[in-house]
DNA sequence: ATCCGATATGTTAGCGCTATCATGTTAGCG
DNA sequence: CGCTAACATGATAGCGCTAACATATCGGAT
């Protein structure tokens, strides 16, 4: 009865074999059962063969929410971006999630989608998984996202953009895309020049670039008129062009924020029958590849999204795995593509 | 002495505060600060205020992973796809993330780029993470995972396709896709089509596309030529355009697996000076939006893959909740866009 | 006064794994 | 032959939380 009494409070819920029926199976104790599977080299190779022979007739599959709990650690990297909508986004999470997965870490993906407290509400749930280490889209956070990173003591990584991050950074400059494109578009002898973004409050990064943008027209001697949109794609950007044309008529260039608004305004301009760029000339920001297959090929800048998610992942693994980091910051850059439709 | 001793096995890793801190902050057990956290209602409303009170002041982060392992729960989907590169699983991914996550589920995102070995790990990591439920796209999967999945007692939903599935099932009829383009095809007096595709063996769903092209093709006593390329993308559609009119001089119309590589195409037309649809007709698969902003539009078929990750992660929830699922399988239809690139 | 069920809280014992310390075993050395 | 270091394995005690059972309190029905 005592047994039976004792018993009753077992509460496992899976009929799953656990570690310990593994061990029992192998003739071995749990923990060298553990250790063969984990640290392979600390186990005699006939141990281990025994163990791995157990585990593979048994069926086992490791429990690692015992495990990560028990050694408190997790092979999760929080992963947190503002969107998916925006392939931008999808590039960086290839390249960290391949460098990452190869190294046998997780991703646990968070979309914020552009808000700060839910990213604050992210950042929470996914330390609460212990997650090995954080990487954000962004250098801006709220008040309680700013103190919960600083009492953190896993490596943070910020990508995206420069500039003062926590931890680790890397990332491009927006401002300087933004001032790059804008001397182009001075150089090709274009005066009268409207910015067109959507969403700016979300996507400041775009902002930025028009910061740069206007810092340089202004410098010129020259307005930097802005319009902001509500949406962003392609339709949006089919939108922007009709009311540029019908609130700017004068304007003889667009800085579009983006690729997708500056290609959906260009495919929009050959429909309209609008030469491009004699009438109206178009420049981007990304280089998605679709830029390049229309004709006039746009202009625009091509950002290393794939490579910026390699490097950021390659960084945190170095630093989780106790090796020092190449730097702490990295500016990947951007290269201006001229296209025709300049 | 024996206390320092027994403390020495203490091996609290953070300084993080524990519930059991945060319940004597409040002045009452942990299992009553758990659930004032977990079952509100079960806690008196002043008793609660108070554990919230010092959840609050201690900054208490709930750990997921000791949570997990006690009540062998996780709010853990898994999800895995077989590439983040094509947009298609993007937007299936957002529907099944904003559902899930309004329901305070987290997705584990898995991309197996096409390898059903790399399926069967993933499915075993997360297994191992005790998920809740497991998403997959498509239907075939390797003899070891099969059992894995045929042995496992949680939520399994297939999405992408329709067909035997072993539990939940969300998709589309590819075959019944690829015969409705082709009788377009046909009615448009399109008699010599080729069909291109890119790396059919991975993209399997293509492949019975083709198949329903063919048939509808055959049973009018006409040939439907297959064309596979190595890679897909905007290029590779512009590089097949070139390979079709080499090797087929006489095609008349090209259906291609995808709009990636049917838009890639009607691009380089235009900049070849080819008039779509005389000289050559071109049709996709997806409804992507850029297909609606080319001109000539792309005739294509448009799938509701946001549509189709929304009502999985509902059917799922439903399951998760204990209520009855609508339906085990739905069909989410297609759509036929007709352009003027036919 | 007694019993009942509903509500609120507490005690105990795990969940399945690994960190830590302890022990045994073997080879190598003076 | 004892001593040490390197290797291999084991016993024990948690990690932080929640399931299961236990207890206390209270208003109302009997």
């Amino acid at each position: 009865m005592s047994n039976d009494a004792h018993n009753s409070r077992r509460r496992r819920s899976t009929e799953q074999p656990t570690l310990k029926e593994v061990a029992d199976a192998a003739g071995v104790s749990a923990i060298t059962a553990s250790r063969a599977l984990n640290r392979p080299d600390q186990v005699n190779e006939l141990t281990r063969a025994r163990v791995l022979e157990a585990v593979e007739r048994l069926g086992y599959v490791p429990n690692l929410v015992a495990g990560s709990l028990a050694s408190a650690r997790s092979r999760f990297i929080a992963v947190i971006v503002p969107s998916l909508a925006n392939s931008v986004f999808i590039e960086v999470i290839q390249g960290l999630q391949e460098t990452f997965e190869a190294q046998g870490y997780q991703i646990l993906l968070g979309n914020t989608e552009y808000d700060l407290e839910r990213e604050y509400q992210l950042i929470r749930t996914f330390l609460g998984w212990s997650c090995s280490a954080l990487v954000t889209a962004g250098l801006r956070h709220n008040e309680a996202c700013r103190t919960l990173l600083a009492n953190c003591d896993k490596p943070i990584m910020e990508v995206m953009e420069l500039g003062e991050a926590r931890d680790l950074n890397v990332g491009l400059d927006h401002t300087e895309a933004g001032r790059c494109m804008a001397r182009h578009l001075l150089e090709r002898g274009h005066r009268q020049t409207l910015f067109i973004g959507a969403r700016l409050a979300g996507d400041y990064r775009a902002g930025m670039r028009y910061e740069g943008h206007r810092e340089i027209f202004e410098q010129a001697g020259l307005t930097a008129p802005l319009l902001e949109l509500e949406r962003g794609g392609l339709d949006a950007g089919a939108a922007g062009l009709e009311r540029a044309l019908a609130e700017h008529p004068d304007i003889g260039a667009i800085h579009f924020a983006n690729d997708d608004l500056a290609t959906g305004a260009l495919l929009h301009a050959q429909r309209l029958g609008l030469a491009v760029p004699q009438r109206i000339a178009i420049a981007g920001f990304n280089g998605l590849p679709i830029g390049q297959h229309v004709t006039p090929r746009l202009t625009t800048i091509r950002s290393p999204r794939h490579a910026m998610g390699e490097l950021a992942a390659t960084e945190v693994i170095r630093r989780l795995e106790g090796q020092r980091v190449l730097r702490r910051q990295h500016d990947v850059g951007f290269e201006l593509l001229v296209g025709e439709s300049t």
